[in-house]
DNA sequence: AAATTCCGGATTGTTGACAATCTACAAAGT
DNA sequence: ACTTTGTAGATTGTCAACAATCCGGAATTT
């Protein structure tokens, strides 16, 4: 029955993706891993040539990526991968601000009990990481961390907004990240602050919290902007 | 002097949008006005032999307009219009509900007394609109005035992910504004409180107020859904 | 020497053709 | 009658070629 799984398997991922679909996120999974970095060119022969199809698919990619932000595109010129600029960032987080604020109102109203030990849970491991001062492994939990709240509310329209905010804000932090200036231990005591709010089902009180943790963020950041780059030992 | 000033503008226009964007812009203008109804097939050719240009550029468009939010498309089947459920319509009236929040705190603190009285001037022309009970010339305006406050904010991440959210509300209201059951009269002074807080300067009081709002008219709509068919005379 | 003009290669924009898939309807079988 | 099979036409997915534009360096002018 293997062979029977698989090949149902591959029809099924025929059957859903076309070449556009895979070029897309093939390029999306490049560009938000920094593997294209911001400003960088998309040839479009180059890369129909290295993923072995024709410029048609790459130019419908393109099409889908800039309506979702991830690339610019000059006539005649090209595409570039979307370059951030502190400005945006300022923008970014603000939304993402109100966002957030709604995430917790929505969530406290409605999360369950076995949701709320998932975030502990999560909460642990980011204090773990936290105390072993472990950018590496802190950085995805606490994407996760806050994915995972805008999931929970259950409204997919929201979700779908906030995860194309924290692209693009990730596609900002790359810069910024590098300068290794994001103090990451003091969020962890504002998460727990949230989780708790939420088991209590105090949505303006989660809600505040949330909305003040994502502008901490940005001054966070912005402050980052201002030391000089930390060179590696 | 005026076929240099049009051949400047033509010049322009070319440099700047390819058959691409025309293509795309048209379809939004269709989809948008209700020309082309929720769940209506896009047929690639047909559009392509309109619109006197080849399939690829129409492809394209698809997938921009697939990103925004306007169209669905079935692998081998085609693209259609995006059909908006009442479950739908739920998410983004909450997520809207959110961003008017944020728009009213942020505008609050950053709004100019010019912008005040122009915001006082559209409210006037929408109570004369409410007092002769023509939906024809209120809903416009009233999705002005709502524009206009996000646009005023000043952040146009902001703007852009609220009409987002309109543009696809629009495509489920489309059904139950024809209902005729938008009691609209009652949101001018609920309109004319949101203007007073914004001009005290009152953020928390001016987004409390726009969040109700929001929420507001969704109940109103869901009311509407009870009714029947409001048949015409 | 500096600025300008003019190619030639590279890249993007667009098109038309071919292959794969779906849809609708008719024919055959039960 | 009802289901199934098969086929033709229409439609989408993909590709390769052509046209238009851009970029960089050589040749030319001042």
């Amino acid at each position: 029955m293997v062979s029977a799984a698989a090949h149902s398997h591959a029809i099924e991922l025929l059957q859903s993706h076309s070449l556009t679909t895979l070029v897309r996120h093939e390029l999306e999974r490049r560009i938000l891993s920094g593997e294209l970095e911001p400003g960088a060119k998309l040839n479009e022969e180059g890369i129909a040539g290295t993923l072995n199809v024709s410029r048609g698919p790459v130019r419908e990619a393109f099409r889908a990526l800039e309506s979702a932000g991830l690339v610019r595109t000059e006539k005649n010129r090209g595409v570039f991968v979307r370059e951030v600029s502190v400005d945006d960032a300022d923008e970014l987080y603000e939304v993402r601000a109100g966002l957030d604020e709604l995430i917790g109102r929505l969530l406290a109203a409605r999360i369950q009990p076995a949701h709320v030990a998932e975030l502990r849970e999560l909460l642990k491991k980011m204090q773990k990481a936290a105390r072993a001062r472990s950018v590496q492994d802190y950085y995805p939990l606490n994407v996760k961390f806050h994915d995972r709240l805008a999931e929970l509310t259950g409204n997919r329209t929201l979700l779908a907004h906030y995860r194309r905010l924290v692209n693009e804000l990730h596609l900002y932090r790359r810069e910024t990240l590098a300068r290794g200036a994001d103090s990451f231990p003091i969020s962890t005591r504002e998460h727990a602050a949230i989780v708790e709010a939420l088991a209590r089902g105090d949505g303006d009180r989660a809600g505040k919290l949330m909305y003040e943790h994502a502008m901490e963020s940005r001054d966070r950041l912005h402050a980052a902007l201002e030391k000089p780059l930390k060179d590696k030992p």
